[in-house]
Order: C-alpha cells, then sequence, then structure tokens
DNA sequence: AAAATATAGTTTGGTATTAAACTATTTAGT
DNA sequence: ACTAAATAGTTTAATACCAAACTATATTTT
C-alpha cells in the first residue's frame, strides 16, 4: 500500500487557481484573436501594442524578456511580423551581436484597426466582473506573477 | 485624423488581467511540466487526473468539452496516451460514432507518479499567496471563467 | 423511407511555446 | 593578450492549440 504525500488545502487552492488560469487564459486569447485583423495572432498584437506603449527600439532578447517568452520564441514571431512588414530589424551599432527591431507605419496602422477592433471585445468582457471585483484581482495576480518570476 | 475608440478604464482593467493571467499561465504551466515525470505534458496528466476524480470511460468529445479544448486537440492528446499506454481507446457499443477512454494500470501509476512530483512544486508556489490572497481570487475566477464559458 | 441536419472523431495547415544545441560576438579573468 | 565565460540570436524537434475540411454514423424532417 503506497501512499501519495498528503496534499495541504493550500496546495489544493494554488491546483485550483492554476486551474482557472488555464482555461480563462485559452478561452479568452482565442477569443480575441478571432477578432484580430490582418491576421495578427496575440503574440504578434502584444509586441506592437508594446512598442506603442514603451517606444521601439528595443532589441529581441529584451522583447523577450519582457514578455517572459525564450529568445527562440521571439525570434519566430518577429519573423512573422517582419514577414508581413510591420516590424523592420536592423543590425545594432554598437554590439555585433544584437538587432534592433523598428515598428513600420504599416505597423503601426495595423496596432491602431487592432485596437479598434479590441476595444468592443474587451469592453464586453467588462461586464463579467464588478470594478469591485477587478481592483481586488489584479494585485493580486500581479503579486503572484512576480512571485513566479522571481522563482524559476 | 482618424480616432480610435475611447477606451474606458475598466476596460484597461481587463485587458491588464488578461494579460497578468497569460503570463502567470505560462511561467506556471511550464514549471510544472518540467517536474511532471514519464514526459508527461500537462495536457495529459490533466486527462489522467481527471479520471481519477471523476472516473473514466467518458468519450473523446466529453473531455474535449471539459477541458475546453476542439476535439482535434483532445484526439491529439488521447493519441500521446494511449501511445504511451496510459489509456485506452475503446469503441462505444451503443453509438458507432463514439468511442470510451479508460485509463490503464500503467496510466493510474503515471497520474500517481505526477502527483508525487507535483506535491512541492505546488507546496512552493502556496508562499507566494496568503490563505486571504487565495481565498478572495480563486471565486472570481471562477466567475470570470464561467462568464467566458458561457459567452462564445 | 429518403433527404437534410447534427454529431463524433480525424486530419491538415498554421502559430506559439519550450528545451537544447548551435554560431557569432563580447566581456571577464588570468 | 589569450583564454574562458557570458550573451545575442537562430535552428530543430516536440507538444498544444485552433480553424476548417473531411468521413462516418445518428437523428430529425419532410
Amino acid at each position: 500500500m503506497s501512499k501519495l504525500p498528503s496534499t495541504t488545502s493550500a496546495q489544493i487552492d494554488i491546483f485550483r487557481l492554476m486551474n482557472e488560469i488555464g482555461i480563462i487564459n485559452q478561452l479568452s486569447s482565442s477569443a480575441f484573436e478571432r477578432t484580430l485583423p490582418h491576421g495578427l495572432t496575440v503574440a504578434q498584437f502584444s509586441v506592437l501594442n508594446h512598442f506603442t506603449r514603451l517606444g521601439d527600439g528595443s532589441t529581441p532578447a529584451q522583447l523577450a524578456s519582457a514578455f517572459q517568452v525564450t529568445r527562440g520564441t521571439m525570434t519566430s514571431t518577429l519573423k512573422r511580423l517582419s514577414d508581413k512588414g510591420f516590424v523592420e530589424i536592423k543590425p545594432d551599432d554598437k554590439d555585433g551581436r544584437s538587432k534592433r527591431v523598428y515598428m513600420t507605419e504599416s505597423g503601426r496602422a495595423a496596432r491602431s484597426d487592432g485596437i479598434t477592433a479590441a476595444t468592443p471585445h474587451f469592453g464586453r468582457i467588462v461586464e463579467a466582473l464588478s470594478a469591485e471585483e477587478r481592483k481586488t484581482v489584479i494585485p493580486i495576480l500581479e503579486k503572484l506573477r512576480i512571485w513566479l518570476d522571481n522563482n524559476r
């Protein structure tokens, strides 16, 4: 009669939490992606949106770190954006290993179209939770995200 | 001068919320997967765990619905579990279109090994949030998940 | 009963993701 | 200055996922 390690109720909470998060992520990102124009994926749109918020000219490695994906993943996403003409990738003058990524005019327009398409989408989801609930849940998730980021 | 639709603060909340959820999901599921034995993925382990909790013998379509994935995705996950000998897939007697999925003895053992490996993993994550925070966040996320499920 | 519609499962083509191996360049240590 | 170690980016091999097209079987309509 082999015994499994005993699982505390706190661990069960975490398991449920991660389970809910997995399903929410799947449902919401696939729904969001369906609304995006120009065949943009969530990953691609997020990069364009990042540039609009924080300025372009980052290196692929910086983008990978900002989005918590591997450099290989970012290479792939940037290639697709570049093939669509939404970003331009140039060698870095100072560092021969590095590159710099810039958003093109057409990339800016695509991002803008994405926002136009996404707004009613997120507008609908707003109904799902009260303002109170949103204000409560965001900082907690932020804390969890930071913990996970620091402990991997 | 074209104008973008105005974005409310509630929509920004939702956007941030979804962003946090995306990153948490990515970090936690890849960390979890690294701890799993027998080359099990999260998707594969989840199916085995589902059978332990709720009993086996479901159809692939029922599993796809339970996990909110397409039937095609479930076909693929079940094939990998079947190749590893962890599940057995038999035709349904009553309905010629359907199949029934059963966990094998070796599947039960693999699930058990998975629990053993996962327990310390989740034990560590418990530190990330207080009991209070966990109790607060889970019902809100559950509410959001149900809303998303009903509104797609 | 025949035809139309619905459902179960599979397959294909495309994207995202990780881990690991690889090349090229830069930085640090001796 | 040379060597060793770190960093940037790419590539490959798996897996998961979706959408859409497809086959086969049930169910419903007429």
